[in-house]
DNA sequence: TTCATCTATGTAACCGGTTACATGGCTTTC
DNA sequence: GAAAGCCATGTAACCGGTTACATAGATGAA
């Protein structure tokens, strides 16, 4: 029971550690015999290699780290997904870890990755370009997602927010609204900040109205339900709301439809995100549809590209890559009667919940 | 840019490996004089040190693995969530794998394990007890989640499932309902066999009628949307479902709700876990809440009590533990006028049971 | 002053693998 | 039959930390 080490196996074969180690990795040179010996040594003794102290002699983990600010809710769990299905398929291990908002706390799960991973997937949308360069361990190829995009520091992947938040304003200026307010998230989230920026350019350029009406919020469902009682009780003549996430939206359309406002009859709603959720509310919710689980596919495969392009020398420039949303019309934006849902159908709704 | 080692350090500084290694680690009987001098060294070399070397001489890695049947989705989201809030509590990373369904996939995970954690945490409904003790790494202390109770051999955690399937069906009972039918989970998954077989309990017991009625599924929202179709089609008189998850039980709803049957009007519906969907759908789903998360959080704590217990030679015998779901009245089975959001008081843990 | 004690630092072994290089036995070739 | 070449195996260094033990310099007691 106490665990075996290849010296055990080589003395039991009555072997050199060298010839087991080659036996156990297939190399070339090997004797059938000496194969046989070593594995049925291997049986006898019920060895499983150690891989920390093997990756540890060939500085290699086959493991990629993953930090974001959470490990759970819709919106990571996608982003896992899709980081999960891309590393699955090239044998590699996880290894999560969150930050849970405080840069102390980002700083040490950085460094608690360095020499057990061969590469960094990180998210920061709350994180400026500095504090990453300053904490990113040297040396270890990263790619950044959804970050404030630094410079030609790192690779990174990111949501084209402006686009989205363009997008999503000119959907509901077509479905005849004519005084839309924002629903923001978090200030000093990259991506919110953004959302908001893009709002505010499209509705000025699209509505020649004052100025743009933007509603505070921080993406919890809460922040929703506040906005929405608020706007319920203004009697402020919006007809149209573009949530920066589809968890506020989910919220406002609540609180609303309970103040007893239609919606989409007198307000329509659009979030953003494209969350699971998102089509099994009533109405079923208009949004700006990420394919978040694409987002960390895609930013698996490219630090692979990263490491790769590390290990052959090769200088790969960081350069920062965009995905666009894609607009999902649904109930409750639809106050033209033909309105229904319109989108093209990628990564299946997840079958298997358990 | 060439990542230094504690060597580099000790040279920097003109000091011992030795001493560099203490000031680092806070031991006792370092000068504060040697202190600075390393601690300078590492500043201005930007050392980070590599954990997995540290792991190897140290035998602790403070990291805990965790093997789940997937990483995304609704349930296992709430289960790291849970796992995440403990191990954090503790400052222990969390190494995650899945397994993808297939037995060798699962023994692979089960083995890239060893010499990377200090401890396991398992979830595998799926398969049987004989498998996990050929495939856990001999010496690893495991707790296993919602697996079919191995008899003394891990500590393991589970849901009571027959409890669970028992009180959905008195409160269908208690709804008026005559004709109640099981939509069962995947054969062979420990937790659905035991709801389906509490189920069948509890009708015989509480409903004299003849053979219980199950419909087939495998916990996805198609197979809940077939056996709508099915049971709207039939004309059975069935005017109770107890789903065996709550995605099925939403798929189910749908379809039902689609072919004009009236849920819960004719039809009350129940599902199992209390996924965060359950309550946004329409009508909002009953349910028997799990509290997911807290069964993670619990999973974790147990498993620090294991490795403590290794680690002063306590005996510690392998306890099977389990979570009572609790019944969360919703409007999907609120066939009398009075039901509203109904919770039974708080999820309570039934003590060990050996 | 001398010897014992304490304490800060250094030396080297170790954790469990991999692998460059050395070695020796067996063919091949002339 | 000896030199050359090949190939399977063994020896030992190495990855980057930690730590048991040795050591030397300072301190205190007699």
């Amino acid at each position: 029971m106490a665990t075996s080490t290849i010296r055990d196996v080589a003395r039991f074969a009555s072997v050199s550690v060298a010839s087991a180690s080659r036996a156990l990795n297939d190399h070339s040179g090997v004797t059938p015999a000496m194969r046989t010996r070593v594995l049925d040594a291997v049986a006898a003794l019920n060895y499983v290699p150690h891989l920390g102290a093997r990756s540890l002699s060939t500085k290699r983990s086959n493991t990629i780290g993953v930090v974001l600010p959470d490990l759970f809710g819709e919106f990571f769990s996608e982003i896992i997904r899709g980081i999960d299905y891309a590393a699955h398929r090239r044998g590699l291990q996880l290894l999560l870890s969150n930050m849970h908002g405080s840069a102390q706390e980002t700083a040490a799960a950085l460094r608690a990755m360095r020499g057990r991973v061969d590469g960094l997937l990180v998210m920061s949308p709350q994180l400026d370009a500095d504090f990453l360069s300053h904490n990113l361990p040297k040396g270890l190829p990263t790619v950044v997602m959804n970050g404030r995009i630094d410079g030609a520091l790192h690779a990174s992947i990111a949501i084209d927010n402006r686009a989205g938040a363009h997008a999503a304003v000119a959907h509901l200026v077509a479905q005849g609204c004519k005084t839309i307010a924002h629903l923001a998230g978090p200030e000093g989230n990259a991506d919110a900040d953004e959302r908001a920026a893009g709002f505010r350019e499209a509705v000025t350029e699209m509505l020649d109205d004052g100025e743009p009406l933007i509603i505070g919020g921080d993406f919890s469902e809460d922040a929703g339900i506040a906005a929405g009682e608020q706007l319920a009780a203004q009697h402020r003549s919006v007809d149209g709301v573009f949530s920066a996430n589809d968890i506020m939206a989910i919220g406002c359309m609540t609180a609303l439809i309970e103040a007893g406002v239609k919606v989409p009859g007198d307000v329509a709603m659009i979030g953003f995100d494209d969350v699971p959720i998102a089509r099994y509310v009533t109405p079923a919710l208009s949004t700006m549809r990420v394919h978040i689980a694409k987002l960390g596919e895609r930013a698996l495969d490219r630090l692979i590209e990263t490491i790769e392009a590390v290990e052959t020398d090769d200088a790969l420039d960081a350069v920062a890559e965009f995905l666009t949303p894609e607009l999902v019309v649904r109930a409750s934006s639809a106050r033209t009667a033909s309105a229904t849902e319109t989108t093209t159908p990628v990564y299946r709704e997840q079958g298997r919940v358990r």
